[in-house]
DNA sequence: TTCGATATGTTAATTGATGTTGAATTTTAT
DNA sequence: ATAAAATTCAACATCAATTAACATATCGAA
């Protein structure tokens, strides 16, 4: 299957900057909206579907920092990328408390910040890149496997469909923790509308059906956030 | 009533630097014990219980870093704080590994040192993160499952939402001590504005009503603080 | 004390999110 | 091209969270 693009939001108000690493980014495949401050970044945030965040530090209206808490109050797991032109320590620690991923110093060159995007995409991407291997996981009683997209228990198996082990695939690595609803569907369906969630319901529902032979497993709603697999360790 | 007092374990080799910092926090309500080097801070940790730690990274017989990775071997989550005269990136990434919940660089004055405490105990006290395993409450005759989001009593079980079981938590990890209002309402609901506050008041009715089984359980309400849930001991 | 202002207790009404099923549509395999 | 499978759409049921409404309690000022 081919991937959706990537798409970025980026938040600098230097015009030259801004342009400069919108074209370069479109340029190499990702879809980038070039937010000119804070206060334009969050709103575009909360108006558009991302998979990547880049915040400069320094901005007028709202800093990247302020800027980074708001979105991680809607989002706990999307990516940041911090730009800063001082190396200050200071600046790390704020960084890192308010979640970020990754930092880059100004200046930088544009070939530096791809590998670094690119390096993060690949340890935060959700669904496993190409060719990458995937162990199977057991889920109380039912050993899932995602590559050959089938559920054991018992000596059965079952087949799921791309959808049905896709999610089931987030929905296991975030194992008695929060899959959140955006992610997934960004992830998943490329797009979070309000249609593409109601389809994902549906497969929560068929995946519950899949798995209720153990009554220990239980996918949970966390309403207005996503969903969570409950399953016991073993 | 007040909360019990926050026992601070302050390692730092410095005498007159020890000696001010012990007093001060003292003076501030916090109950400060000493320790003048690292090897006598590990042993004074494992002797007696503390809710905080302090360590200064240079240290004659064994540094920060050493002392916390020992005392991270018992309590992944009580909160460490360094002291580091050098602002070396090598250090707050050395800390950061060995678990390190903030940074002073000295020289610092101690009103900042205090906000820093009190802001790393507000957010340690705080919901637990995406994928951290919290432990189950007991709450009188009931059994408190925050992960699973049930509240089991004698056999039965019943399921709680989202925001109940997120109050109910905050209420068991404070039990028989001051819930503050305006913490679990930036917890929870992220803003403490007088609409969330009302929704919270309506949740404190539920979650009395789930716990009205045991009536050695109540939730009190301190005017224009906070709730209190009063517990036996178990 | 008495009163007004504010905080809390509680239930019900409302709005929006989710659960679930089956039909309609699209995709895939043959 | 056609049948089967997968996915989405549509409909209706239910649940969660917020808001509204009204009752009661607490606090501080006169």
């Amino acid at each position: 299957m081919s991937k959706s693009p990537i798409r970025i939001l980026l938040c600098e108000d230097d015009p030259n900057l801004g342009k400069l690493l919108s074209d370069y980014l479109n340029a190499k495949g990702f879809i980038t909206t070039w937010a000119q401050d804070g206060a334009e970044g969050v709103k575009t945030f909360f108006r558009e579907t991302f998979d990547f965040i880049i915040l400069d530090v320094m901005m007028p209206r709202k800093d990247g920092f302020e800027v980074a808490t708001e979105i991680r109050k809607e989002s706990k797991s999307i990516p940041i990328l911090f730009l800063t032109a001082r190396s200050m320590k200071e600046d790390t620690l704020e960084g890192f408390k308010v979640g970020a991923d990754d930092y880059m110093t100004k200046p930088f060159s544009m070939e530096e910040l791809l590998v670094r995007i690119n390096a993060i995409l690949r340890r935060t991407s959700s669904l496993p890149q190409d060719g990458e291997e995937v162990t199977s996981f057991n889920i109380g009683l039912y050993e899932f496997d995602y590559n050959k997209q089938q559920l054991h228990h018992n000596g059965d198996e079952q087949r799921l469909t791309t959808k049905e082990n896709e999610l089931l695939f987030l929905l296991s690595r975030h194992k008695n923790g929060l899959l959140e609803r955006n992610h997934a569907l960004s992830a998943i369906w490329g797009d979070a509308n309000y249609f593409n969630g109601r389809s994902m319901d549906v497969y929560i529902a068929k995946l519950r059906k899949h798995l209720k032979a153990d009554d220990r497993i239980e996918i949970l709603n966390v309403h207005g956030k996503g969903f969570k697999l409950i399953a016991p360790e073993d």
